[in-house]
DNA sequence: ATGAAAGCGCTAACAG
DNA sequence: CTGTTAGCGCTTTCAT
C-alpha cells in the first residue's frame, strides 16, 4: 500500500503538499495540484485512516442505537441516517442492542475509547437514567422515542396528535364505543399516544371506559396482541372500533377477532400504527398511521452533525405524520 | 484522556511495560502489573484504537453486506455473526446495499483502505463477476448465497436437499399436481430448490410440467408472489400443492388463492421456505422449511476468524434445515 | 507556495 | 524482567 511519502517522491514534492491537496487546504500550486494528482492516480493511493484519525483525534463515525433489526420500522430511518451521515464524510455503525445491557455497553465504549463521535438511538425508555449522563459527555440524537426529563435532542411525529386524529376519524365513522390497546412498555410514543387517544375521546363527548383498555407486552409482540384483543373483545360491552399502538399489535387484535367468530369490518374496525411493510400483507390491509420514517432519520443525522461540529444540544423536531385509509375501518 | 505514558508515569514503569501487561504478551513480574493495573483503573485508561491499529496495521474489524434489513432473514444470521466475532475481539460493521452498486464500491473501499480485515457477504448472484477479484485480495465468506465457479468460502443448508425433502412430504400427503413458485433472481438458493424439486417429482414418478411453473420479481415481494400465484392457479389444471421458494412469496400465493376464492387448505396446500417470523402471523400458518439462521451466522463468522488469521479460503459448509409442518399443507 | 520536522498513541525489536 | 527507542502514516505549525 502506498503512502504519503511514496506520493510526495513520485510527485517530487514534500509530504505537506500532497496533504494540503488532499485536504484541499492550504496554498497549493495549480501546478503541484496537478503533479500530485498524477502521483495518486499511478501508485493507487488512498490515505490510511488510522494515520489520519490518530494525528487528528477524530473519528468522523457515529453509531446508531437499534434494540433489533427485524422490526421493518427501523430499516428507513436507518438508510435516512446513513445517506445524511454519508454525505457529510461520516461513517455510520449499526449498533444492534437486541435488548441486552452487556452489548449496549460494549457500544458505549466505543464512544469513549474515540471510535465514534456521537450516536443517535432509536428506542429508549421515557424514564432511562443513564441516557443524561451520556448526553452530557457526547452528541446524541434520540429519534422517535425519547426520554423526558432531560433536554436531549430529539426527532418524532406527535404521537398525541396523531392518536387524536384517528378517534377523530372513527366517531366520524359512526363509532362510539372505542378500544384501545396499548403497551406496557415504557416508551413516550406509547403514553403520547394513549393521551390523545383519551384527548379525542372526550373532544367527540365520549367517556373514557377503563373496559376500553387494554395492553400488551412489552415486546409489542404479535402474540402479545392477540391475547390483548382476546381480553378486549370478550369483555361485556364490546368496542366496535379498535385502536392499537402499533401495526404487529393491530394484527393480532385482527386475528383475535377471527379467532372469536368476529369479521372485520363488519363487527369491528382496526386502526394500527407505523404502516410497516406487512400492514399491507394482511387481509383486510390495515389503516394505520404513517410516519415519515427516512426524513425522521435524516433529521436526526442532520442534528447530530450540527451538534458534533458545533456543540450545540438539546430541543426536538417533530415530522408530520398521515392517516393512511385502507380496508380495516368501516363505518359502524 | 490519559495515554500509556501517563499510565506508565503514574505506575512508575516504562511505557514498554504498560503495553506488555495491557496485551498481556512478554514478561512482566506481578509486582508491575499490579502497578500497572493499579494506575489504569485510577486513570481510567483506555489504550488509543486509532494509535494501536497504526502500529498494527490491523482493524479488527469485519464487514457484513447484507441487501436490506427490512428482511427479517438476516436478522439472527447477523446476531450470529457479531457474536462469534466479539467473542475474538472483532468488531462489526453492517454494511446496507440497498442493492445500489455505488453503495457496495463505499463499502468496498472500507477493505481497501484497511478500514476491515474481512467480510461476510449474504446475498449474491451466482454469476457475480466481481466477488473472485475481491476474495483473491480479502478473506471473505458468502452466507447463504454463494457465486458458482469461483472457490470462495460459503455456508448454507442443502437447498436441492431440502426442496426434494418437500415433495416427498407433499406427496406422501397424495398430492400429484405439485405447482412451484420460483423467482427470476441470480440466486444459487432458487436454483437449487428448482433442481431439488424437479428431483423430487421425478423421484416420485411425476412429470415435470412447465405448466406448474411460475417466477415471481426478483425482489420476493410480497405483490410479485400474488402475480405469480394467480398466473399459476388461473391455468387450466391447477395444482393442488404449491411449493414457493420463500415465506413472503408463499404468503403472496396464498392471498391470491383468496382472491381467486379458493381456500388453503380445502383446495390447496402451500410450502414456504426461510421459516421467517411473519409464517405464523396468518391463518393458516406457514409450513415451511427453516433454517438455522444463527448457526449459519456463526459458522461464517469462525470461517472468516480463521480465514484472517491463516490465510485459508475455499470450500463449502452445509448446514442442517428443518421441515416445520404448520397449518398451510393437509392431505388431498 | 513550499518543505522540514514535531508528534498524535501505540507496539515491538533490541539492549540491558 | 525492564527500559529505550524507532517508527506506523498522517497533519500542521513554523520557517523559508
Amino acid at each position: 500500500m502506498a503512502t504519503i511519502e511514496d506520493v510526495a517522491r513520485e510527485a517530487g514534492v514534500s509530504v505537506a503538499t500532497v496533504s494540503r491537496v488532499i485536504n484541499q487546504k492550504g496554498p497549493v500550486s495549480p501546478k503541484s495540484v496537478e503533479k500530485v494528482h498524477v502521483a495518486i492516480a499511478k501508485l493507487n493511493y488512498q490515505p490510511n485512516v488510522w494515520g489520519r484519525r490518530l494525528r487528528r483525534q477524530e473519528s468522523r463515525m457515529i453509531l446508531i442505537f437499534v434494540p433489533n433489526i427485524s422490526n421493518p420500522f427501523y430499516a428507513s430511518i436507518v438508510s435516512g441516517i446513513e445517506d445524511t451521515m454519508k454525505k457529510d464524510g461520516y461513517g455510520t455503525m449499526l449498533c444492534i442492542t437486541n435488548g441486552d445491557k452487556s452489548r449496549e455497553e460494549d457500544f458505549i465504549k466505543l464512544l469513549y475509547d474515540g471510535q465514534a463521535d456521537g450516536a443517535v438511538i432509536l428506542c429508549i425508555d421515557k424514564n432511562d437514567r443513564n441516557i443524561g449522563k451520556l448526553a452530557k459527555e457526547f452528541p446524541i440524537v434520540q429519534c422517535c422515542e425519547y426520554c423526558v426529563g432531560e433536554d436531549i435532542s430529539h426527532v418524532s411525529v406527535d404521537n398525541f396528535a396523531a392518536a387524536r386524529q384517528v378517534v377523530q376519524y372513527l366517531t366520524s365513522l359512526g363509532h362510539e364505543r372505542i378500544g384501545f390497546v396499548g403497551s406496557v412498555n415504557q416508551f413516550i410514543s406509547s403514553e403520547d399516544r394513549q393521551k390523545g387517544f383519551e384527548q379525542g375521546l372526550k373532544e367527540a363527548g365520549l367517556s373514557v371506559d377503563q373496559a376500553c383498555f387494554a395492553y400488551a407486552d412489552a415486546d409489542y409482540s404479535f402474540n402479545s396482541g392477540i391475547l390483548a384483543g382476546k381480553e378486549l373483545l370478550s369483555r361485556e360491552e364490546r368496542p366496535t372500533a379498535i385502536f392499537c399502538i402499533s401495526d404487529v399489535l393491530a394484527l393480532g387484535v385482527i386475528r383475535a377477532a377471527h379467532n372469536l367468530g368476529l369479521e372485520v369490518t363488519r363487527d369491528l374496525s382496526v386502526v394500527g400504527f407505523d404502516d410497516v411493510e406487512y400492514a399491507t400483507m394482511l387481509s383486510p390491509m390495515l389503516t394505520t398511521i404513517s410516519q415519515p420514517r427516512y426524513s425522521l432519520g435524516k433529521t436526526s443525522a442532520q442534528m447530530l452533525i450540527r451538534q458534533i461540529e458545533s456543540g450545540e444540544q438539546g430541543g426536538g423536531v417533530y415530522l408530520e405524520h398521515k392517516l393512511i385509509l385502507r380496508e380495516s375501518t368501516a363505518r359502524h
